[in-house]
DNA sequence: CCGGTTACAATGCACTCGCATGGTAAAACG
DNA sequence: CGTTTTACCATGCGAGTGCATTGTAACCGG
């Protein structure tokens, strides 16, 4: 073999070429010649790295999860549920450049996932995977507060969880085309847990 | 002028061609031979009606937009607030065929907004301009709920109107993946309605 | 040192795309 | 009646697509 190459490097260089052309012009926009330019490298290469186009989105996919769920464990450290449900949701706001981005790219696959062809199902499956971990994690921070006397016992934590993530997916769209400013999406969000706090 | 033609009808029998090509195979099926096929006419016919392609998308939203405020609009009159914003938000949420198809087309359209080119912005723009109406909408039922005594005093109508509303569109892409069935989504929207309409 | 495998690069191919062009038929209008 | 305008239809063009093919250079194991 020659040059040693780290080959998932290569492939994480090339999903990330992929994340900036879904940006700049949509799903439409990337082919295999503008990821290669895109990434600063030969279109022999990308397809080396990549059998099929199909391949290379649903590996940009899987890059993007993992970078946004990367940035959402580093978020800073917080002690209370509240606190850790409110970042975590924040996170997933396009509340400035980079989650804007992410966000956008997200809606991009989002939408391609929803079609019915055999890519469409992969994406779809991988974004369903995800779900349960999510609201599973959502509905224990919200039992923690529970026993905590901080939320009424009597609400469903798994119920509220659902809301709680739907609302923030919800949110996503209209921020993107402007219709909430950042600090209108931040005081929808505080507001939506200042009513789940309720005193008991 | 030779054959007296609706224009309009002609262009909303094209339009819903798009409509069905996307659901099929989403916004990158979409090209003018298949639109032609699919409604049954010639390209050239196409062109006709259309001088571009964007302009021929732009129109299919525009269609899908009204098709949709009809449909809500006919919804079985309901006197109670509560009953209206119900039955209001489980229009809009993929239930059956009809709602899903409607759903899967509006998913991409919003996907297709997103974007920075030239007809994203009229894409956004328009869906921009229904928001305000539908929150506003929504506020108002919940005020009326409010002087009925039905919901506390102290919750903010628009706030809580812009969570339901936000609540609702999040339940739409994980209905679509098959995350909840439609009875999950009716059991989430009424805890929902449940915690809202809550005894002063 | 030498076959063999790996890592690319360059090119070509069949296809599809949006759109422009040119033509034809029909109806309104003077 | 003839002219003009409308409503198409058929075809073609240049650009761009994903992918297959072929070539080449580098490195390792024997």
């Amino acid at each position: 073999m020659p040059k040693i190459v780290d080959h998932e490097a290569r492939r994480r260089h090339i999903a990330e070429a992929v994340h900036r052309l879904i940006d700049a012009k949509g799903m439409d926009g990337v082919s295999l010649r503008e990821v290669a330019s895109e990434a600063g490298v030969s279109m022999g290469m990308v397809q080396h790295y990549f059998a099929t186009k199909d391949e290379m989105l649903l590996l940009a996919l899987q890059h993007l999860n993992t970078r946004i769920s990367i940035r959402v464990a580093a978020a800073p450290d917080q002690d209370s549920p509240r606190a850790l449900l409110r970042t975590g949701i924040l996170e997933l706001l396009p509340l400035d450049d980079n989650r804007r981005f992410e966000a956008r790219v997200g809606t991009a696959f989002l939408a391609r996932s929803v079609v019915l062809d055999p890519l469409a199902s992969l994406l779809a499956g991988l974004l369903r995977t995800g779900l349960p971990y999510v609201l599973a994690f959502y509905a224990d921070q919200i039992r923690a507060a529970q026993t905590a006397g901080q939320i009424p016992a009597r609400l469903d934590p798994l119920q509220e969880a659902t809301i709680l993530f739907a609302f923030a997916q919800g949110m996503v769209n209209p921020a993107l085309i402007g219709h909430y400013a950042p600090d209108e999406v931040v005081a929808a969000v505080d507001y939506h847990l200042d009513r789940l706090f309720a005193p008991v």
